[in-house]
DNA sequence: TTTT
DNA sequence: TTTT
């Protein structure tokens, strides 16, 4: 089975970072992803779509994103059930990210900045085992 | 802005068929696809996506795939929020196919079948254009 | 079968832009895709992917982009085999886009540009059909 | 940046497994992905995608995978640059698998079972570490 | 509510 | 060089 998401879009708000009972970190993002406009007089729609983010990625999001942001985010779609305050069954869906990558720079650094902030910053949140193939035995 | 959802797994139900008012055909699918499980103690998790299909690939899967059919879905991720009947608000969660696979045959086939039924169908679904790189001028 | 294809990274020449001897455009990019460190002592890996861009996004990516720009590149890993100049037999792996975004702002807007460059352009390169769901009979 | 390819399609061959002088596993597939044919008259076209598995995975594929069997791989591109025997100069594009879904049961296995030959195997070759989400503070 |  |  393979449940594989990947997604680019703007933080609608700051992300929320809170711990679990056991001293996990876990962060919750808003992403909005536009869709592809085809007509420019139809009005533009978006999906808001929650994040999930756990561990040290979700205190380094916490950290360095706000609202605003553009990121890239890859990850798996999850579908939660739940009954909610007033006691209503729902579904919430959520995509628990595997990575994250940020695709610009904060405001702040851009204003401060100098002439150079069109580079790219992004990585170290991969979490994957990884080889150089120096040692391919082909 | 990328919204781009890959899912391979086991349909629930038999597909559901409509048409819109406009006569656009509509089919909506349940997909169970099972977590990785990574300790074999505990229970198997499962998440459970709807999947909307368009168009001639609507009748397609009506016509072709039933409950427990493995298939392939390639889409993207859609957030729609509505009042459901007792009034109350909604977000629906579900991935709009843009391409789908089937991934095994149906079981009548393969009681059917003669020997040969491990072969792949699966093809024929896909809407992109292409071209073959004959007439590439590099 | 599937064959998809998902990259983020930096052009490292301007687009090359042909046309078949019928007269449809294609461009060839090369995107530079670095690796993710695990080990800051180890020296940088990059992965240099070359593209090509079919028809009306070719011409779209010849006329907007250049070296050094952040893209988002979705499509297939085409491999072709074909006869150098010296007679030997080769194989060249690309990556033929179905889709592009464009993920950062062309330097000389930036340096020209007020203060908002970090807003996101992107759009307007899709092909797929779509729907906005209001007319979903479920 | 982001590298990610997802694949499904037959092995042409046998999976063929080494191990680096540290002793690492590593085997190496060809994967036949065909494309999407829109003209039943032009003949099929394939391309044929090196698959490199590292460690534990690679020796299950070397255990359980043969020529002619269906699988689903998800992984990054990557190109080498090296010199042949001859000193010619080559590039080699492969797949680093990451994970790898068995999507069909082994001839063998079909040949000898009794009815159930269309339930799914596959899981297991993870390596992402997940979480369950009933504790998630939100 | 659920598939294998 | 190729899988179904």
């Amino acid at each position: 089975m393979l449940n594989k998401v990947i997604l680019i879009g703007r933080l609608t708000r700051d992300p929320e970072l809170r711990y679990t009972t056991n001293g996990i970190a876990v962060a919750k993002l808003t992403l909005a992803v536009d869709r592809p406009q085809f007509n420019r007089d139809k009005e533009k729609e978006t999906d808001f779509i929650d994040i999930v983010v756990w561990q040290k990625q979700a205190e380094t999001c916490a950290n360095n994103l706000g609202k605003g942001r553009l990121i890239a985010v890859e990850g798996r779609l999850q579908i939660r059930s739940y009954d909610d305050s007033q006691g209503i069954r729902r579904k919430a869906a959520e995509v628990v990210a595997e990575t994250i990558k940020f695709l610009d720079w904060p405001k702040d650094r851009e204003n401060q900045g100098g002439g150079g902030n069109s580079s790219f910053g992004g990585g170290g949140f991969g979490s994957e085992i990884s080889f150089n193939g120096d040692d391919i035995p082909f």
